[in-house]
DNA sequence: TATTAAATAGCACGATCGTGCTATCTATAA
DNA sequence: TTATAGATAGCACGATCGTGCTATTTAATA
Protein backbone atom coordinates (compact mmCIF):
# COMPACT_ATOMS: atom_id res chain seq x y z
CA UNK A 1 0.00 0.00 0.00
CA UNK A 2 2.83 2.76 1.38
CA UNK A 3 4.84 1.33 -2.55
CA UNK A 4 1.33 1.97 -4.15
CA UNK A 5 0.61 5.38 -2.42
CA UNK A 6 3.68 6.87 -4.01
CA UNK A 7 4.90 5.25 -7.46
CA UNK A 8 0.84 4.06 -8.25
CA UNK A 9 -0.49 0.30 -8.73
CA UNK A 10 1.57 -0.26 -11.91
CA UNK A 11 5.04 0.08 -10.01
CA UNK A 12 3.95 -2.46 -7.75
CA UNK A 13 5.66 -5.21 -9.14
CA UNK A 14 6.15 -8.45 -7.63
CA UNK A 15 9.63 -8.43 -7.91
CA UNK A 16 10.03 -5.05 -6.58
CA UNK A 17 7.95 -6.12 -3.79
CA UNK A 18 10.31 -9.07 -3.16
CA UNK A 19 13.08 -6.96 -2.85
CA UNK A 20 11.65 -4.26 -0.77
CA UNK A 21 10.67 -7.05 1.33
CA UNK A 22 14.16 -8.92 1.75
CA UNK A 23 12.26 -12.39 0.03
CA UNK A 24 12.78 -14.37 -3.06
CA UNK A 25 10.04 -13.51 -5.68
CA UNK A 26 8.25 -16.61 -4.99
CA UNK A 27 7.54 -15.73 -1.97
CA UNK A 28 5.71 -12.66 -2.63
CA UNK A 29 3.93 -14.60 -5.57
CA UNK A 30 2.98 -17.70 -3.63
CA UNK A 31 0.77 -15.36 -1.42
CA UNK A 32 -1.47 -14.09 -4.80
CA UNK A 33 -1.02 -16.01 -7.97
CA UNK A 34 -1.30 -13.19 -10.24
CA UNK A 35 -0.83 -9.87 -10.12
CA UNK A 36 -4.08 -8.54 -10.35
CA UNK A 37 -5.04 -10.29 -7.39
CA UNK A 38 -2.20 -8.56 -5.90
CA UNK A 39 -3.42 -5.37 -7.01
CA UNK A 40 -7.15 -5.91 -6.00
CA UNK A 41 -5.94 -7.52 -2.42
CA UNK A 42 -3.84 -4.19 -2.32
CA UNK A 43 -6.86 -2.03 -2.65
CA UNK A 44 -9.11 -4.50 -0.32
CA UNK A 45 -6.08 -3.73 2.22
CA UNK A 46 -6.40 0.17 1.87
CA UNK A 47 -10.00 0.41 2.15
CA UNK A 48 -10.09 -1.35 5.65
CA UNK A 49 -7.64 1.55 6.28
CA UNK A 50 -9.61 4.21 4.78
CA UNK A 51 -12.78 2.72 6.53
CA UNK A 52 -11.21 3.04 10.01
CA UNK A 53 -9.44 6.62 9.37
CA UNK A 54 -11.70 8.35 7.28
CA UNK A 55 -15.20 6.70 7.20
CA UNK A 56 -15.99 5.17 11.12
CA UNK A 57 -15.11 9.13 12.65
CA UNK A 58 -17.51 10.50 10.07
CA UNK A 59 -20.13 7.85 10.43
CA UNK A 60 -19.66 8.40 14.20
CA UNK A 61 -21.17 11.75 13.90
CA UNK A 62 -24.56 12.45 13.66
CA UNK A 63 -26.22 12.49 10.37
CA UNK A 64 -26.54 15.80 8.29
CA UNK A 65 -24.05 18.76 8.42
CA UNK A 66 -22.08 17.70 11.44
CA UNK A 67 -21.20 14.27 9.16
CA UNK A 68 -19.95 16.72 6.54
CA UNK A 69 -17.57 18.44 9.01
CA UNK A 70 -16.29 15.08 10.72
CA UNK A 71 -16.09 13.25 7.23
CA UNK A 72 -13.74 16.28 5.64
CA UNK A 73 -11.92 16.61 8.82
CA UNK A 74 -11.21 13.07 9.22
CA UNK A 75 -10.06 12.98 5.33
CA UNK A 76 -8.00 15.98 5.69
CA UNK A 77 -6.42 14.54 9.21
CA UNK A 78 -5.89 11.32 7.61
CA UNK A 79 -3.58 13.31 4.95
CA UNK A 80 -1.73 15.68 7.18
CA UNK A 81 -0.52 12.67 9.07
CA UNK A 82 1.37 10.72 6.35
CA UNK A 83 -1.28 7.70 6.88
CA UNK A 84 0.16 6.24 3.29
CA UNK A 85 3.21 8.34 2.47
CA UNK A 86 2.02 9.34 -1.21
CA UNK A 87 -1.44 10.85 0.47
CA UNK A 88 -4.34 9.83 0.26
CA UNK A 89 -4.14 5.99 -1.57
CA UNK A 90 -7.22 6.13 -3.26
CA UNK A 91 -6.99 9.74 -4.65
CA UNK A 92 -3.45 8.22 -6.03
CA UNK A 93 -5.76 5.47 -7.85
CA UNK A 94 -7.74 8.01 -9.03
CA UNK A 95 -5.18 9.74 -10.93
CA UNK A 96 -3.93 6.64 -11.88
CA UNK A 97 -6.97 4.73 -13.00
CA UNK A 98 -9.39 7.41 -14.30
CA UNK A 99 -9.01 7.11 -17.91
CA UNK A 100 -7.94 3.82 -17.90
CA UNK A 101 -10.64 0.20 -18.92
CA UNK A 102 -10.95 -2.93 -17.02
CA UNK A 103 -11.31 -4.32 -13.22
CA UNK A 104 -9.15 -1.82 -11.77
CA UNK A 105 -10.96 1.35 -12.99
CA UNK A 106 -14.64 -0.03 -12.28
CA UNK A 107 -13.73 -1.00 -8.77
CA UNK A 108 -12.41 2.85 -8.22
CA UNK A 109 -15.17 4.63 -9.78
CA UNK A 110 -17.44 2.28 -7.15
CA UNK A 111 -15.61 3.68 -4.87
CA UNK A 112 -15.69 7.10 -5.62
CA UNK A 113 -19.43 6.85 -6.37
CA UNK A 114 -19.72 5.52 -3.23
CA UNK A 115 -17.77 8.47 -1.24
CA UNK A 116 -20.21 10.86 -3.29
CA UNK A 117 -23.50 8.88 -2.57
CA UNK A 118 -22.38 9.86 1.12
CA UNK A 119 -21.77 13.28 1.06
CA UNK A 120 -25.14 13.74 -0.81
CA UNK A 121 -26.59 11.66 1.61
CA UNK A 122 -25.46 13.42 4.64
CA UNK A 123 -26.25 17.11 3.15
CA UNK A 124 -29.78 15.52 2.65
CA UNK A 125 -29.88 14.95 6.36
CA UNK A 126 -28.89 18.08 6.76
CA UNK A 127 -31.23 20.26 4.63
CA UNK A 128 -33.70 17.46 6.58
CA UNK A 129 -32.72 18.50 9.61
CA UNK A 130 -33.06 22.11 8.72
CA UNK A 131 -29.24 22.77 8.79
CA UNK A 132 -28.73 23.90 5.34
CA UNK A 133 -30.95 25.99 2.90
CA UNK A 134 -33.83 23.08 1.33
CA UNK A 135 -32.56 25.09 -2.20
CA UNK A 136 -29.12 23.83 -1.30
CA UNK A 137 -27.99 21.49 -4.71
CA UNK A 138 -26.65 18.84 -3.00
CA UNK A 139 -24.59 17.16 -6.02
CA UNK A 140 -23.11 20.71 -6.28
CA UNK A 141 -22.34 20.80 -2.66
CA UNK A 142 -20.95 17.39 -2.35
CA UNK A 143 -18.03 17.99 -6.21
CA UNK A 144 -17.51 21.39 -4.35
CA UNK A 145 -16.16 19.20 -1.04
CA UNK A 146 -14.42 16.63 -2.89
CA UNK A 147 -12.73 19.08 -4.75
CA UNK A 148 -11.44 21.22 -1.51
CA UNK A 149 -10.59 17.47 0.03
CA UNK A 150 -8.90 16.33 -3.12
CA UNK A 151 -7.01 19.11 -4.33
CA UNK A 152 -5.41 19.50 -0.33
CA UNK A 153 -4.34 16.21 -0.75
CA UNK A 154 -2.51 16.50 -3.90
CA UNK A 155 -0.84 19.56 -3.56
CA UNK A 156 -0.21 18.95 0.29
CA UNK A 157 2.15 16.23 -1.26
CA UNK A 158 3.35 17.64 -4.71
CA UNK A 159 5.02 20.46 -2.75
CA UNK A 160 5.12 18.77 0.23
CA UNK A 161 3.28 22.14 2.05
CA UNK A 162 0.85 21.52 5.03
CA UNK A 163 -0.46 24.93 4.08
CA UNK A 164 -2.43 23.14 1.18
CA UNK A 165 -4.42 21.50 3.90
CA UNK A 166 -4.73 24.48 5.65
CA UNK A 167 -6.63 25.73 2.53
CA UNK A 168 -8.52 22.56 2.47
CA UNK A 169 -9.93 23.37 5.75
CA UNK A 170 -11.06 26.67 4.84
CA UNK A 171 -12.84 26.08 1.35
CA UNK A 172 -15.00 23.06 3.17
CA UNK A 173 -16.11 25.50 5.92
CA UNK A 174 -16.79 28.20 3.43
CA UNK A 175 -18.79 25.71 1.51
CA UNK A 176 -20.72 24.65 4.85
CA UNK A 177 -21.10 28.32 6.05
CA UNK A 178 -22.84 29.31 2.38
CA UNK A 179 -25.23 25.96 2.78
CA UNK A 180 -26.26 27.22 6.25
CA UNK A 181 -27.35 30.06 4.67
CA UNK A 182 -25.07 32.12 7.50
CA UNK A 183 -22.64 34.71 6.07
CA UNK A 184 -19.71 33.55 6.34
CA UNK A 185 -16.55 35.94 7.30
CA UNK A 186 -15.13 36.87 4.04
CA UNK A 187 -13.21 34.62 2.27
CA UNK A 188 -12.07 34.37 -1.29
CA UNK B 1 1.59 12.72 -25.67
CA UNK B 2 -2.50 10.29 -25.71
CA UNK B 3 -0.75 7.05 -24.40
CA UNK B 4 0.78 9.29 -21.72
CA UNK B 5 -2.34 11.09 -20.38
CA UNK B 6 -4.52 8.40 -20.32
CA UNK B 7 -1.65 5.44 -18.81
CA UNK B 8 0.99 7.67 -17.46
CA UNK B 9 4.35 8.37 -18.47
CA UNK B 10 5.81 5.40 -16.59
CA UNK B 11 3.93 3.54 -19.41
CA UNK B 12 5.22 5.74 -22.11
CA UNK B 13 7.64 3.31 -23.00
CA UNK B 14 10.02 3.14 -25.75
CA UNK B 15 9.02 -0.58 -27.51
CA UNK B 16 5.40 0.30 -26.39
CA UNK B 17 5.36 3.77 -28.77
CA UNK B 18 7.25 1.17 -31.49
CA UNK B 19 4.42 -1.02 -31.46
CA UNK B 20 1.61 1.68 -31.21
CA UNK B 21 3.52 3.80 -34.32
CA UNK B 22 4.55 -0.09 -36.35
CA UNK B 23 8.01 0.77 -36.36
CA UNK B 24 10.99 -0.22 -34.74
CA UNK B 25 12.51 0.51 -31.27
CA UNK B 26 15.76 1.20 -32.66
CA UNK B 27 13.56 3.73 -35.05
CA UNK B 28 12.06 5.57 -31.99
CA UNK B 29 15.14 5.60 -29.84
CA UNK B 30 17.08 6.94 -32.34
CA UNK B 31 14.78 10.05 -32.07
CA UNK B 32 15.19 10.55 -28.33
CA UNK B 33 18.49 8.61 -27.22
CA UNK B 34 17.47 8.09 -23.85
CA UNK B 35 14.06 7.08 -22.34
CA UNK B 36 14.15 10.27 -20.02
CA UNK B 37 14.69 12.45 -22.72
CA UNK B 38 11.48 11.06 -24.12
CA UNK B 39 10.01 11.37 -20.99
CA UNK B 40 10.86 15.46 -21.04
CA UNK B 41 10.24 15.98 -24.68
CA UNK B 42 6.39 14.50 -24.22
CA UNK B 43 6.30 17.05 -21.40
CA UNK B 44 7.45 19.66 -23.86
CA UNK B 45 4.69 19.15 -26.26
CA UNK B 46 2.01 19.02 -23.80
CA UNK B 47 3.15 21.99 -22.73
CA UNK B 48 3.38 23.75 -26.06
CA UNK B 49 -0.38 22.39 -26.69
CA UNK B 50 -1.40 23.71 -23.46
CA UNK B 51 -0.10 26.95 -24.10
CA UNK B 52 -2.57 26.93 -27.42
CA UNK B 53 -5.26 25.69 -25.52
CA UNK B 54 -5.47 27.31 -22.18
CA UNK B 55 -3.30 30.14 -21.59
CA UNK B 56 -3.42 32.05 -24.57
CA UNK B 57 -7.01 31.89 -24.59
CA UNK B 58 -6.44 33.37 -21.00
CA UNK B 59 -3.78 35.85 -22.03
CA UNK B 60 -6.11 37.28 -24.58
CA UNK B 61 -8.82 38.58 -21.65
CA UNK B 62 -7.94 42.12 -19.87
CA UNK B 63 -6.15 40.91 -16.55
CA UNK B 64 -8.83 40.83 -13.47
CA UNK B 65 -11.76 38.83 -13.09
CA UNK B 66 -11.93 38.79 -17.14
CA UNK B 67 -9.02 36.71 -17.32
CA UNK B 68 -9.33 34.54 -14.77
CA UNK B 69 -13.04 33.74 -16.40
CA UNK B 70 -11.55 33.06 -19.51
CA UNK B 71 -8.71 30.73 -17.92
CA UNK B 72 -10.76 28.58 -16.13
CA UNK B 73 -13.11 28.03 -19.25
CA UNK B 74 -10.63 27.65 -21.57
CA UNK B 75 -9.49 24.53 -19.18
CA UNK B 76 -12.92 22.67 -18.87
CA UNK B 77 -13.43 23.22 -22.69
CA UNK B 78 -10.02 21.56 -23.22
CA UNK B 79 -11.14 19.04 -21.04
CA UNK B 80 -14.29 18.92 -22.35
CA UNK B 81 -13.02 18.92 -25.77
CA UNK B 82 -10.92 15.84 -25.18
CA UNK B 83 -8.13 17.51 -26.01
CA UNK B 84 -6.06 14.19 -24.47
CA UNK B 85 -7.99 10.97 -24.19
CA UNK B 86 -7.25 11.00 -20.87
CA UNK B 87 -8.07 14.48 -19.71
CA UNK B 88 -5.29 17.21 -18.73
CA UNK B 89 -2.19 16.16 -19.14
CA UNK B 90 -0.74 17.60 -16.80
CA UNK B 91 -3.80 16.76 -13.97
CA UNK B 92 -2.30 13.06 -15.12
CA UNK B 93 1.12 13.81 -14.35
CA UNK B 94 0.00 15.84 -11.28
CA UNK B 95 -1.36 12.68 -9.61
CA UNK B 96 1.96 10.22 -11.30
CA UNK B 97 4.64 12.40 -9.92
CA UNK B 98 3.27 14.42 -7.22
CA UNK B 99 4.59 11.67 -4.14
CA UNK B 100 7.88 10.86 -6.21
CA UNK B 101 11.25 12.83 -6.42
CA UNK B 102 13.42 13.36 -9.38
CA UNK B 103 13.84 16.07 -12.70
CA UNK B 104 9.93 14.80 -13.74
CA UNK B 105 8.07 15.64 -10.00
CA UNK B 106 10.54 19.33 -10.10
CA UNK B 107 9.10 19.75 -13.85
CA UNK B 108 5.65 19.11 -12.58
CA UNK B 109 5.54 21.55 -9.25
CA UNK B 110 7.32 24.46 -11.21
CA UNK B 111 4.22 24.08 -14.22
CA UNK B 112 1.78 24.25 -11.30
CA UNK B 113 3.36 26.30 -9.66
CA UNK B 114 3.36 28.84 -12.68
CA UNK B 115 -0.31 28.08 -13.18
CA UNK B 116 -0.84 29.20 -9.52
CA UNK B 117 0.99 32.11 -9.84
CA UNK B 118 -1.15 33.04 -13.02
CA UNK B 119 -4.60 33.12 -10.79
CA UNK B 120 -3.24 34.89 -7.93
CA UNK B 121 -1.61 37.54 -10.30
CA UNK B 122 -4.98 37.90 -11.78
CA UNK B 123 -6.77 38.00 -8.47
CA UNK B 124 -4.48 40.45 -7.69
CA UNK B 125 -5.27 42.71 -10.54
CA UNK B 126 -9.22 42.31 -10.16
CA UNK B 127 -8.38 43.41 -6.83
CA UNK B 128 -6.57 46.43 -8.11
CA UNK B 129 -9.34 47.14 -10.34
CA UNK B 130 -11.27 47.54 -8.19
CA UNK B 131 -13.65 43.73 -9.77
CA UNK B 132 -12.73 41.87 -6.82
CA UNK B 133 -13.24 42.92 -2.82
CA UNK B 134 -10.09 44.31 -1.45
CA UNK B 135 -10.35 41.48 1.14
CA UNK B 136 -10.28 38.43 -0.94
CA UNK B 137 -7.65 35.91 0.24
CA UNK B 138 -5.56 35.60 -3.08
CA UNK B 139 -4.00 32.19 -2.58
CA UNK B 140 -7.16 30.34 -1.08
CA UNK B 141 -8.94 31.88 -3.92
CA UNK B 142 -6.68 29.98 -6.50
CA UNK B 143 -6.90 26.99 -4.55
CA UNK B 144 -10.30 27.28 -4.68
CA UNK B 145 -10.28 27.49 -8.64
CA UNK B 146 -7.94 24.90 -8.97
CA UNK B 147 -9.68 22.38 -6.89
CA UNK B 148 -12.40 23.10 -9.04
CA UNK B 149 -11.21 22.47 -12.32
CA UNK B 150 -8.42 20.09 -11.24
CA UNK B 151 -11.63 17.83 -10.05
CA UNK B 152 -13.96 18.51 -12.65
CA UNK B 153 -10.94 17.33 -14.86
CA UNK B 154 -10.57 14.11 -12.56
CA UNK B 155 -14.35 13.00 -12.36
CA UNK B 156 -15.55 13.48 -16.31
CA UNK B 157 -12.89 11.05 -17.33
CA UNK B 158 -13.47 8.65 -14.01
CA UNK B 159 -17.09 8.63 -14.60
CA UNK B 160 -17.68 9.37 -18.07
CA UNK B 161 -19.60 12.22 -17.03
CA UNK B 162 -19.79 15.23 -18.76
CA UNK B 163 -22.04 16.89 -16.38
CA UNK B 164 -18.79 16.85 -14.00
CA UNK B 165 -17.53 19.66 -15.98
CA UNK B 166 -20.93 21.48 -15.17
CA UNK B 167 -20.26 21.63 -11.65
CA UNK B 168 -16.76 22.42 -12.62
CA UNK B 169 -18.35 25.90 -13.70
CA UNK B 170 -20.86 26.69 -11.25
CA UNK B 171 -18.27 26.30 -8.60
CA UNK B 172 -15.97 28.93 -11.05
CA UNK B 173 -19.15 31.00 -11.18
CA UNK B 174 -19.92 31.08 -7.43
CA UNK B 175 -15.87 31.65 -6.31
CA UNK B 176 -15.84 34.49 -8.57
CA UNK B 177 -18.75 35.37 -7.40
CA UNK B 178 -18.53 35.63 -4.19
CA UNK B 179 -14.78 37.43 -4.79
CA UNK B 180 -16.83 40.37 -6.59
CA UNK B 181 -18.75 40.59 -3.19
CA UNK B 182 -22.39 40.10 -5.39
CA UNK B 183 -24.48 37.63 -3.79
CA UNK B 184 -24.93 35.01 -6.31
CA UNK B 185 -27.91 33.31 -7.06
CA UNK B 186 -28.56 30.42 -4.25
CA UNK B 187 -25.80 27.43 -4.81
CA UNK B 188 -24.65 24.79 -2.52
C1' DT C 1 7.00 -36.83 18.52
C1' DA C 2 4.92 -37.40 14.01
C1' DT C 3 2.09 -35.27 10.57
C1' DT C 4 0.59 -31.81 8.00
C1' DA C 5 0.04 -27.09 6.29
C1' DA C 6 2.10 -22.73 5.21
C1' DA C 7 5.89 -19.88 3.91
C1' DT C 8 9.84 -19.32 1.41
C1' DA C 9 13.57 -20.54 -1.89
C1' DG C 10 15.49 -21.94 -6.27
C1' DC C 11 15.30 -22.36 -11.01
C1' DA C 12 13.52 -21.91 -15.68
C1' DC C 13 10.48 -19.97 -19.43
C1' DG C 14 9.22 -16.46 -22.65
C1' DA C 15 8.23 -11.43 -22.93
C1' DT C 16 9.52 -6.83 -22.48
C1' DC C 17 12.48 -3.24 -20.83
C1' DG C 18 16.49 0.44 -22.05
C1' DT C 19 20.50 0.78 -24.58
C1' DG C 20 24.05 0.18 -27.80
C1' DC C 21 25.96 -1.08 -32.45
C1' DT C 22 26.00 -1.68 -37.56
C1' DA C 23 23.38 -1.71 -41.74
C1' DT C 24 20.03 0.04 -45.10
C1' DC C 25 16.78 2.99 -47.02
C1' DT C 26 15.14 7.71 -48.24
C1' DA C 27 15.36 12.07 -49.05
C1' DT C 28 18.01 16.47 -49.86
C1' DA C 29 22.12 19.04 -51.57
C1' DA C 30 26.09 19.61 -54.35
C1' DT D 1 24.54 11.89 -60.71
C1' DT D 2 26.80 11.65 -56.66
C1' DA D 3 27.49 12.79 -51.84
C1' DT D 4 25.46 13.36 -47.56
C1' DA D 5 22.26 13.51 -43.72
C1' DG D 6 18.29 11.57 -41.47
C1' DA D 7 15.12 7.90 -40.50
C1' DT D 8 14.42 3.26 -39.87
C1' DA D 9 15.71 -1.69 -39.35
C1' DG D 10 18.06 -5.61 -37.35
C1' DC D 11 20.44 -7.77 -33.85
C1' DA D 12 22.46 -8.46 -29.30
C1' DC D 13 23.18 -7.51 -24.26
C1' DG D 14 21.79 -7.75 -19.51
C1' DA D 15 17.87 -6.66 -16.43
C1' DT D 16 13.32 -7.19 -15.03
C1' DC D 17 8.65 -8.67 -15.71
C1' DG D 18 4.72 -12.48 -14.59
C1' DT D 19 4.23 -17.16 -14.08
C1' DG D 20 4.95 -21.87 -13.35
C1' DC D 21 7.26 -25.93 -11.10
C1' DT D 22 9.79 -28.54 -7.46
C1' DA D 23 12.37 -28.37 -3.05
C1' DT D 24 13.00 -27.02 1.58
C1' DT D 25 12.27 -24.75 5.76
C1' DT D 26 9.10 -23.23 9.41
C1' DA D 27 4.99 -23.50 12.19
C1' DA D 28 0.85 -25.54 13.84
C1' DT D 29 -1.74 -29.78 14.79
C1' DA D 30 -2.71 -34.45 16.07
Amino acid sequence: MRLASVEGLGALTIGRLAAELGISKSGVYAHFRSKERLQMETIHAARAIFQQEVLAPGLAAPDGRARLEALAEAFLSYVERGVFPGGCFFAQMLGEFDAQTGVIHDAVAGDHGGWFSLLEDAAAAAVARGEFDPRTDLKQLAFELTAALEVANYLSVLHRDPSMIAHGRRAVRGILSRASGSAPGHQA
